[in-house]
RNA sequence: GCGCUCGUAGCUCAAUGGAUAGAGCAUCUGACUACGGAUCAGAAGGUUAGGGGUUCGAGUCCCUUCGAGCGCGCCA
């Protein structure tokens, strides 16, 4: 199959008429359409910046009539009949501009207000679907690399979930495969536990000491090869000391993600462990599926279509010359597993950019071999790199990869001053507590709030600021809406059945943004880019400004309006922390 | 050499084939003893890397040139 960075539907969604107007109008257009076309027509319902939505629809018609647009446009709005919905006008060369009814608005928005979901739909098919990320290897230690993995694969994770899929969370941490020899012979060598060399010290000093000796002592090379084949064996002894070396990490690694605030437990943990004793029958399907031949004395798989630096065809080695399996095994073994054991029908790997080739013939492998068939498919949901302000890779000066707990002590730290900085009356411990949540969001917002497939620059100051396109920004809209409510001593659950209030163009255009947040998400898990819902919280809260200054709430005319605006802050701010949550990212009451 | 991805304002980034390419930062101008100024309004800033093509319509699709990054047989 073609690399997809992205584009894959999931499928269709239910078409309530609630929740996204755009929905709504194409809905009622489509008749009006059918009328004049005289068959289906998609009515290309988009949002506009010249009403409230605008229909393209008529343009492609008209050139397939042999018809002027603006009369096509025109039969279609006289054939149509959504007069309690909004009033209609061509435009242009022919698009129909839509604008809302003040009455229609204020229906969606009481039933938004209503709704737990906040209007947005659930999968009309919910799905089985597996997401793999994160991906640390034991022994070593988590660095910048894995953030993005990490980050954008629970915020698909949340959404998934939010749009009532079962999601199954994998985490192919890299628990098996030559490296262990040496790092068990280096475990018996040193005399200690794994738990005192992983957590307590630095892991990389561990693994690349182990390295060393690998690399510099034949005796220690023998032994470490001989212990491999002790654990492919599950030799009881080897096993214990394998053992000790994955408790170790794994808990290492949940420490991270316990900051991080990810949704990753022990019991997604799925490593290549998990699939070793899976691997010889991959070989022996491909084998029945006529698909291995014999290059080089290793077994391999020819997908049509890559070719190598010869412009030969470029094998995926299943099987190496010497016996051993490689990643590609494992890698079927997971679409095999995924596929018949789980029945997941969607496969997502949020595995970084470098990887395209290599999946994508995996994938292919295993289409041909028919254990990816449709309605199952996987995809790719690529990322690419974090880069200094230099523009280069993201390093320290002495060119290592960043450690993720330095990237994470120093967001926490960050965000705790910033806090200690801005807001001195908050108490200690309430400081540190919103201080995390800045710091930790902050970062993975900025990691989140650029589409994931190209590069990104890393900047404390930048993604830390409280203004721009950030999440201090939007949490701090949060923060300044409940403190709007504590100061006028209602509790914004008084509010919710009240009529939100529609009476200026800033609270309109606040309503029309509230009511496009089922759009922005569906949007967002369609085309698995979280950006997509960063960039639609960051005009809410900017239209929440907008409306903040020019209208009133405490001080408001009358009651009436207060309460109405008080009910449009309050869903204002109900929107922002549930964007936030399927973001990963939590939202303060007060900062 | 072949392949993949990217190239948009000074900077960081948006933009389902739709109208005049939008934000934020920075810059400049203005508003208010502030419902948390951690604000708002406005201005200026563009040959969407270059060139061709498809289309009623192209930043977006196709071809090509240039530039950057990455990947191309037994590491994962």
């Amino acid at each position: 199959m073609a690399i997809e960075s992205g584009r894959a539907s999931v499928g269709r969604y239910d078409r309530k008429p609630m929740a996204d107007p755009l929905v709504s109008v194409a809905r009622l257009l489509a008749p009006a359409f059918e009328q004049v076309a005289g068959r289906a027509v998609d009515p290309v319902v988009r949002p506009s910046d010249r009403a409230d939505a605008q229909a393209n629809g008529a343009l492609a018609l008209a050139k397939e009539l042999g018809r002027s647009p603006r009369d096509v446009a025109a039969d279609v709005v006289a054939a149509a009949d959504l007069a309690a919905v909004a009033t209609l006008e061509v435009a242009g060369p022919g698009f129909i501009n839509v604008t809302f009814t003040d009455a229609f608005v204020a229906e969606q928005l009481a039933e938004t207000a209503a709704d737990p979901r906040l209007g947005v739909r659930t999968a009309e098919h919910p799905e089985t679907v597996v997401v793999d990320y994160s991906a640390p290897n034991v022994a070593k230690e988590m660095h910048v690399g894995h953030l993005r993995t990490t980050v954008i694969g629970d915020s698909i994770v949340r959404l998934f979930e939010f749009l009532g899929h079962r999601v199954i969370r994998e985490n192919h941490i890299g628990d098996w495969g030559t490296p262990f020899g040496m790092l068990i012979e280096h475990l018996i060598d040193e005399g200690a536990d794994g738990t005192s060399i992983i957590v307590n010290d630095d892991p990389n000093v561990f693994y690349q000491a182990a390295r060393a000796k690998f690399d510099g002592d034949d005796g220690f090379k023998a032994r470490a090869r001989d212990r491999v084949v002790k654990l492919q064996a599950h030799d009881p002894d080897t096993i214990a000391l394998w053992r000790q070396l994955v408790d170790a990490s794994t808990a290492y690694f949940n420490t991270v993600y316990r900051q991080l605030g990810v949704l990753l437990t022990d019991d997604d943990l799925m490593g290549e462990s998990a699939y070793h004793d899976l691997l010889p029958s991959v070989i022996e399907r491909l084998g029945a599926a006529g698909l291995l031949q014999q290059s080089d004395g290793a077994d391999v798989v020819f997908p049509p279509g890559y070719t190598n630096r010869d412009g030969d065809p470029l094998p995926l080695i299943v099987q190496k010359g010497h016996g051993g399996f490689n990643y590609a095994t494992s890698d079927l073994a997971c679409v095999i597993d995924r596929v018949e054991r789980l029945g997941a029908t969607l496969l997502l790997y949020v595995v970084g950019a470098p990887q395209a080739q290599h999946l994508s013939m995996v994938f292919d492998v295993a289409t041909k071999a028919g254990w990816l068939q449709p309605p199952a498919r996987a995809v790719h949901v690529a990322f690419g790199n974090m880069l200094g302000s230099d523009r280069k890779m993201f390093k320290t000066r002495s060119g290592e990869a960043v450690k993720l707990q330095a990237l994470i002590t120093e967001a926490i730290d960050r965000g705790t001053a910033s806090v200690a900085d801005k807001n001195p009356d908050l108490p200690l411990a309430e400081r540190e507590r919103v201080g995390r949540m800045i710091g930790i969001g902050a970062m993975k917002y900025a990691d989140l709030s650029t589409d994931r497939i190209r590069d990104y620059v890393f900047d404390w100051d930048r993604m830390l600021a409280f203004e721009g396109n950030t999440a201090p920004y939007l949490q701090y809209a949060h923060a300044r809406i409940r403190s709007i409510f504590r100061r006028a001593g209602v509790e914004p659950a008084a509010v919710r059945a009240l009529a939100p209030s529609l009476a200026s163009p800033e609270e309109r255009q606040l309503a029309l943004r509230l009511l496009s947040f089922d759009g922005a998400v569906q949007e967002t898990a369609e085309r698995y880019t979280p950006h997509r819902l960063c960039t639609y919280l960051f005009d809410l809260a900017q239209d929440f400004s907008a409306f903040y200054e020019a209208c009133p709430v405490l001080k408001a005319e009358t009651d009436d309006l207060k309460l109405g605006r008080l009910a449009l802050a309050d869903l204002t701010a109900r929107v922002l922390a549930q964007g936030l949550s399927l973001l990963g990212i939590d939202a303060p009451e007060q900062m």
